[in-house]
DNA sequence: GTGAAAGCGCTAACAT
DNA sequence: ATGTTAGCGCTTTCAC
């Protein structure tokens, strides 16, 4: 019940031998007898003894935890991948830190701030812009959206999709399909995973001979479902009159189905619907959707995997561009 | 680029000042000039100094951090709930680290041991389940799941919503619906939260003269919406034919009104749905889901606000109990 | 194979 | 108002 807060001094003590062999002991680095091992060992487990990591990180200068950012932990996209990155790096004998920034770039420094002060030996950065700097001195690993890389440029990791293909293929869904009107719904901020979208979706256009209209790609200020709900009732409020929505993310998608069936309209008869993701609600709800996707299980991997090397001097300055699949559903 | 990292001895050197100087102004804590102040903080500025949080945490014998324990990072309950915990610690100054459990106990016992290690000032915990022993000797708020108070009982917090009341409406509602034969699907697992709403179901049965039938009480073995599919699968396949479910979760209603979509079973004519939570996406889907709201906001607001009363001392030793409210749509 | 001791960056008690 | 210093718990050189 009591137990006073217990150090390696004292396991040291009752052990009868120095507070350096325990450490020794303790990171199995040699240079201690098996008898030594044994009744330091014991001790601690009679004690349930953990070393202070705050000590432990002052003492090597970074805390062994690496830290998670995140635009928004609600999205079940994002949620997966940070589950994912947490088992990883739990399993490497890394803390994971994860901080949710909501989509606002104020806090995303903040966090930064703190993560550094907490001495994190490297950070795994999901960015909610793509205007953003480098973050610098510290080895980081970027997922998903694509900094714009001022300079250090090669001193950094990408993890991405292959947003290019994957536009192009939910296009030319649509197309096969019949559809000639394919609106495109895209976040507004300036991201590269936005942009490489919608290269894919012109050049599905152009290739099936179609003519690209600007008016058909239409932005939105967030990534939610209230805000899918939203932008389909203004598109379908304008004088636009599609036969094909190409959400870039599941969740807007799925807004967007809420305001079609309370309007009537027949998906996939009247209008098809595609998304990008393919989070695990995606395939609950009716119609399930079909959509474009992106394996949140190798991103958490590859992110821990390469912040780790990282961490170790082991540089893994790469791209990883992950390839894409249309998962076929109900909606087209 | 190269900045090597700064230590509060070198903000003293460069401002002509001793080191502790330079601790007193950061931690505006009297004792200095306003002109060494200026001095000083005109340094720090400009260097982007911020104190190691190591030495801090180590000196002060506790990190300025909170850790944050969740069953379920990808439930979107829970994790609303900790972006309101995460939001509100950083104001007070405090980092939160959330540590995604994934429902296992042992994961669970793990991140409670490396919290300590990490000296983290407290935990708020949502506890995966119930037979958990209070955490030893640091602060601790439980939410939602109360565990078994072994001792220890009177030094701990609990907020948790009125889940005997949310049992009572639900079933009120679907009975007042007409419904005769009104399945109820609980967690498996041993969770208070859970034995309060049958509680509350097996009420409102018996006020409205209806017979208790325990067949009628179904347990899955976990909280997603698969288990939701299937667990309504096998209800429909039994010799059991309800023309009302009332699901302790809202992931779990939604998968399992995928199950009746597919099968045709209208919703709410032939069977109403009732789910639990009231998560964001239950109101887009379609038919948009009647739930039992808890307020997440709430949650996570009492939540951070107790732990950190506790870590300065200042109890805060008692449960709150937050009413629960019936949110009408379309299910029933 | 083991121990003594320095030092990581910081705060606070004690000088002045 | 400011400086000196001990010490938080740990790892790691350096002696033996």
């Amino acid at each position: 019940m009591k137990n006073e807060k217990i150090s390696m001094k004292d396991i040291a003590e009752m052990s009868g031998v120095s507070i350096a062999t325990v450490s020794r002991v303790i990171n199995q680095n040699g240079r201690f007898s098996s008898e030594t091992e044994q009744r330091v060992m014991s001790i601690i487990e009679k004690y349930d003894f953990r070393p202070n990591e705050l000590a432990r990180g002052l003492r090597a200068n970074k805390a062994q935890a690496v830290g998670v950012i995140v635009p928004d932990i609600t999205n079940e996209f994002f949620a997966c991948v940070v589950r994912e990155i947490e088992i990883e790096l739990l399993k490497k004998g890394y803390m994971a830190i994860v901080c949710d920034t909501n989509e606002a770039m104020d806090l995303e420094k903040k966090y930064i701030a703190m993560l550094k002060s907490l001495q994190v030996g490297g950070i795994i950065y999901i960015a909610g812009d793509t205007n953003v700097k480098c973050i610098e001195n510290i080895p980081t690993v970027y997922v998903d959206r694509e900094p714009m890389m001022i300079e250090d440029m090669m001193a950094s990791t990408f993890i991405g999709s292959d947003n290019y293909q994957g536009g192009y293929i939910a296009t030319r869904r649509l197309i096969d399909a019949g559809k000639k009107e394919i609106v495109l719904v895209l976040h507004k901020k300036s991201l590269t995973t936005q942009k490489r979208r919608l290269d894919g979706y012109k050049q599905a256009i152009r290739d099936a001979g179609m003519k690209f209209n600007e008016n058909l790609i239409i932005k939105v200020e967030n990534v939610d479902m209230d805000h899918g709900y939203e932008v389909t009732k203004k598109i379908f409020e304008s004088e636009l009159n599609p036969d094909g929505i190409f959400y870039s993310a599941d969740i807007l998608a799925i807004g967007g189905m809420r305001y079609l069936n309370k309007m009537k309209i027949a998906i996939p008869e009247q209008v098809s619907i595609i998304g990008f993701d393919d989070i695990p609600l995606s395939s609950q709800i009716t119609p399930a959707l079909t959509t474009v996707k992106q394996s949140y299980t190798e991103f958490g991997h590859l992110a821990s995997e390469s912040i780790v090397k990282m961490m170790n001097g082991d540089a893994d300055y790469r791209k990883y561009i992950l390839s894409v699949q249309l998962v076929e559903r109900e909606t087209v």
